[in-house]
DNA sequence: TGTAGAATCGTTTTT
DNA sequence: CGATTCTACA
């Protein structure tokens, strides 16, 4: 059979038995930068050349994203057929099929899907509905409630073995929690509900008991591909073995050395039992990397040679030469910050485009020092991870009026509606509630509930809003609608910053006006949350070079010319939280494991000597245990060598401009002085990056 | 109901 | 230390 491609040539040995094993299961154990992605793209175009219709291919991803991406390249490679093919997350995955088939188990087609701080109003509502937060004070916060809950769900334990094991403190409230548990399941039940757990249980639920379901899903998805299957949890594994149930033909892709979502249920050890859960499953391993230069391979390797448990695999590339990975020790976090800033500039002198660069962080705070500086030095970024826009307080109250019209008996949104209005407060909104909940149309109902004349002006207008949101099909009509109705609550409630908060809403409807049905924008805003805008040194052409500030977390799978691993101190990498359970350190270890194999060609490490504690002050830091393991494989950067260059550059920049000047920035390129917007502050217009407003201070800006 | 002041926390990562 | 949550009172 001919094949368009030359699969042979495009691949290694390994890779190559990868794509074309197409029948019965697969284990594919792949090394950071082992050419994972490309493995999975070939095998889908070489699926739809065998002749398989691309809808029945199932390519789950760990998001959204990620799949988009790999279908797009799939299309090049071969046509835009490859673009049919079925893939997402597992949430996305489930939500289609519960629309589908939740009614097998008591779900209307539009039930409301819950994000982790709705789940948590709901755990406190029902809290104190059940009297169990005045009792002792010892009750755990609803936070932790949530998470009990979640591990319990997606590790399949019962709630005991997760307290005794991971809270023993709380094992006297275990009764207590049990009964606030059967509580919170029932009431999403009953209030067409679901959390993101519950998304993966329900749909296993269906799986499980409806064997038609299963021969149905056989069908439709004859091959399935799951990537990343290292943070897969015991549920979503047993999901796949359900859905492959009929034919058994799954491949699943995944490395056990990059396993870092353990706290959300996963378990680097799935990867290990899948031929038990598919006998007959072949394994292949690909070893060789594409990414990295030796020294940084090097590293690499030293790290994970650290870990308890290790089962697989040793890096290599043929990558040769590059340098070794550099250590620099500063005296703070602005002196950390001012170094990452100072190298960012020099590379961008040397033509490294700022997308190829990379700042990668264990926790989103990690990087406010130097976000400030950037933004002093006029350093355009993009920061990934951290606070999703949907989990703002504002955004949230928006959603909640349009998750009325899907659900009207969605109470956690009423609940946030009513509270907005003035006049009306907790008892208030449980008695208008109340009143709702067994009216036929709650929608039209609440123009009738009697209202006492302190807030009756302020429903009514809710009523009129609710029956012109519902006349109203587009989500970016209903969006406008509602902005009407809550530009003066908004200015009320949220006085102290809302200018910056109506950035958001205007970003949401950006979002919306992609969108043609109410319940898709609903669902994408709570199964893949777009990020807080935090672009900060704004540009107006959004494809701006910008340099990536990034979570490790979200930073998997991706790659960049240089990286930076900042704050490698005890109690931020690890993270404090980490210390003192071997197993969390061991996560740590392979987070930091994925950030340095994020690099191709630089790999820098840094951290403060001092930081500042909360309640401490400013106290000295202990270097990272995990450069400690590594300490051979790298080289210190020489403290003489940067303070030579900062006194170097702060002669640089002259200390006023006149009107009329031309400069030149190290990233904007050639502009001509404008004016001085203050003493130390200059007016630019640069000739391809447009105005910017400079700190002289900071800015390296030189006559021409 | 709404607010001011007091108490109390607790610092991750994400679908 | 800062933000959030609770308590007391108008």
């Amino acid at each position: 059979m001919g094949y368009r491609l030359d699969y042979a040539k495009d691949l290694n040995p390994a890779q190559l038995e990868a794509v074309r094993t197409l029948w019965g299961p697969v284990l594919v154990i792949a090394g950071a930068g082992s050419g994972k992605t490309r493995t999975l793209v070939y095998r889908v175009v070489r699926l739809v050349e065998e002749g398989v219709p691309p809808e029945r291919i199932l390519l789950l991803t760990f998001t959204r994203k990620a799949a988009r991406e790999m279908l797009r390249r799939a299309a090049l490679l071969l046509d835009e057929q490859c673009e049919r093919v079925s893939g997402g997350t597992f949430h996305s995955l489930a939500h289609l099929m519960l629309r589908q088939y939740g009614h097998l188990i008591g779900y209307l087609r539009q039930f409301t899907i819950l994000d982790r701080g709705d789940a948590e109003d709901a755990i406190n509502l029902l809290r104190t509905a059940l009297g169990l937060s005045e009792r002792r004070r010892r009750f755990p916060k609803k936070e932790t409630i949530a998470s009990i809950f979640s591990k319990a769900i997606n590790k399949r334990l019962s709630l005991e073995e997760v307290v005794a094991e991971e809270y023993p403190h709380f094992l006297d409230d275990l009764e207590d929690l049990a009964r606030l548990f059967e509580h919170y399941i029932r009431y999403k039940q009953e209030h067409q509900l679901m959390d993101y757990d519950d998304l993966l249980v329900n749909w296993y639920r269906v799986l499980k008991a409806f064997p038609e379901v299963r021969r149905e899903m056989g069908r439709r998805f004859e091959f399935i591909m799951v990537d990343e299957y290292q943070d897969t949890n015991a549920l979503q594994a047993e999901i796949v073995r359900l859905m492959a149930e009929e034919h058994g033909n799954v491949m699943v892709v995944g490395d056990d050395s990059q396993s870092i979502y353990a706290f959300r249920g996963a378990n680097f050890k799935n990867i290990l039992e899948f031929p038990k859960l598919f006998p007959g499953t072949k394994i292949i391993k690909l070893e060789e990397n594409y990414r990295s230069r030796q020294p940084i391979l090097d590293l690499a390797n030293a790290v994970i040679e650290h870990a308890k448990e290790k089962y697989t695999k040793c890096l290599f590339t043929r990558k040769e030469g590059g340098k070794r990975p550099l250590l620099y020790k500063a005296r703070d976090e602005a002196d950390q910050s001012r170094f990452i800033a100072d190298r960012i500039l020099e590379l961008r002198e040397e033509g490294v485009p700022l997308q190829e660069i990379a700042v990668l962080f264990r926790s989103a705070y990690h990087s406010f020092d130097l976000e400030l500086e950037l933004a002093k030095r006029n350093i355009p970024f993009v920061k990934h991870g951290g606070l999703k826009l949907i989990e703002t307080a504002h955004i949230k109250d928006i959603v909640a009026h349009l998750r009325l019209l899907l659900n009207p008996y969605d109470m956690l949104a009423w609940n946030r509606v009513l509270l907005l209005i003035e006049g009306i407060g907790p008892k208030t909104s449980k008695r208008i509630m109340e009143f709702l909940r067994s009216e036929a149309d709650p929608l039209e109902a609440i123009a009738r509930f009697p209202a006492r004349p302190s807030y009756a002006k302020g429903l009514q207008t809710l009523a009129k809003l609710l029956a012109k949101l519902r006349a109203e099909k587009i989500p970016e009509g209903q969006l406008s609608l509602l902005y009407d109705y809550y530009e003066p609550i908004f200015t009320r409630v949220y006085y102290d910053d809302y200018p910056k908060r109506a950035k958001d809403l205007q970003q949401l409807l950006a979002i919306a006006n992609k969108y043609s049905r109410l319940e898709d924008f609903l669902a994408d805003l709570a199964l893949e949350p777009p990020e807080a805008s935090v672009a900060e040194v704004e540009t107006l052409e959004p494809e701006d070079e910008k340099l990536i500030l990034s979570t490790v977390h979200s930073a998997k799978g991706l790659e960049w010319h240089t990286v930076f691993v900042i704050s490698l101190a005890e109690g931020r990498f690890p993270s404090s939280y980490a210390v003192g359970r071997e197993e969390d350190i061991e996560e740590e270890r392979r987070l930091f494991y994925v950030a340095v194999t994020r690099a191709q060609e630089n790999l820098f490490l840094t951290y403060p000597a001092t930081f500042y504690v909360p309640g401490e002050g400013r106290v000295f830091s202990k270097p990272s245990r995990f450069l400690e393991e590594v300490r051979q494989k790298f080289e210190e950067w020489r403290a003489e060598e940067s303070s030579f260059m900062l006194e170097e550059d702060l002669e640089e920049t002259p200390s006023s401009f006149r009107p009329g000047e031309l400069v030149w920035h190290p990233v904007f390129g050639e502009g001509k002085v404008k004016r001085m917007a203050d003493i130390d502050k200059v007016v630019v217009q640069f000739i391809s990056a447009g105005e910017k407003i400079l700190h002289l201070k900071f800015a390296r800006l030189e006559r021409l």
